[in-house]
DNA sequence: GTGCCTGCAAACCGTTTGCAAAGGG
DNA sequence: CCCTTTGCAAACGGTTTGCAGGCAC
């Protein structure tokens, strides 16, 4: 597995490489393609990850998927969103961190800077000590467009 | 919300009845059960709301109690709260509505006033027209304990 | 060569649905 | 009496697991 520091690292394998064998964790094809699709969608569900793993590699199943993005996750490569009802999303963590604003009523996800949040943060801090992680779950509410007209169905939950 | 001040009513079986009826719904021993388990749980996943119904009417099915919260939710009597991976947890509408700090490594579960975030409310409305339910989806991070010492196990997503 | 990692299939949890019978208005 | 609501059972989406074989180290 040709491992030099290559300038057109689509998803910093160098850094997957490195990283797992810190941690004494094998490199393989599977994750380097897993880790390589998270970047590339941006949001994607596990099964959306699957589906663009499998279109380099068919073989790969989603189960393998699924223990690739907690691997990931625990060496602090990926991290996941929980925007509602369904499978979370993934976000490679060379990604900015962003907050997801969820409209109940048509469904649509807008990002935000996490910054809105600070204050937040602060007070949680403040005065419970607790330490917290914005972009984990999503803000739920209603958008601009919902607000003003009548609901346009979709909905999350 | 009609609210009548009665005095032995446990949740609210009077204004049950004529939230229902204003919207054409029958009233029905299921739902005035599936809502007083609601009431009585404060946090109950609608398993552990069946289990509840079902200890005074063993009959009544798990699906009933998935379309009851449905329309108890839709006329506005209980809402729910995703608190991570798993089943989310219902709360009656007359319960006081409160944030829900989940933590990261031992899945301890804090309840706080959603006053805490009026700031971040504040600037989704100005900044992005956006209404937010606050309630709708805990939040994320590390407890005070856990921040301090090691985790102790659990650990909620 | 050793043991981690993978593919496969089956199990699993939470939820939804189609249908016929029961019961509320 | 009609039509909503229910119980049941089966299907469903998303996720986890046990196991035998394969591959990284």
């Amino acid at each position: 597995m040709t491992t030099e520091p290559s300038t057109t690292d689509p998803a910093g394998l160098t850094s997957l490489h490195s990283t797992l064998r810190a941690r004494g964790y094998r490199t393989t094809a599977q994750r380097q393609l897993v880790l390589d699709a998270v970047t590339a969608l941006r949001h994607g569900t596990p099964d959306d990850i699957c589906a663009e793993v499998q279109r380099t590699s068919p073989a790969v199943n989603i189960s393998t998927v699924y223990r690739t993005l907690e691997l990931l996750e625990d060496v602090g490569l990926v991290t996941h969103t929980h925007l509602g009802h369904g499978a979370p999303t993934y976000h490679a963590a060379t990604d900015e961190d962003h907050l997801h604003l969820v409209c109940r009523d048509c469904g649509g996800v807008t990002e935000t800077d996490v910054s809105v949040a600070d204050a937040l943060v602060q007070r949680l801090a403040n005065e419970h000590g607790f330490v917290t992680d914005v972009a984990h779950f999503a803000i739920y509410g209603r958008c601009p467009g919902c607000t003003a007209g009548p609901p346009s169905g979709g909905g999350t939950s």
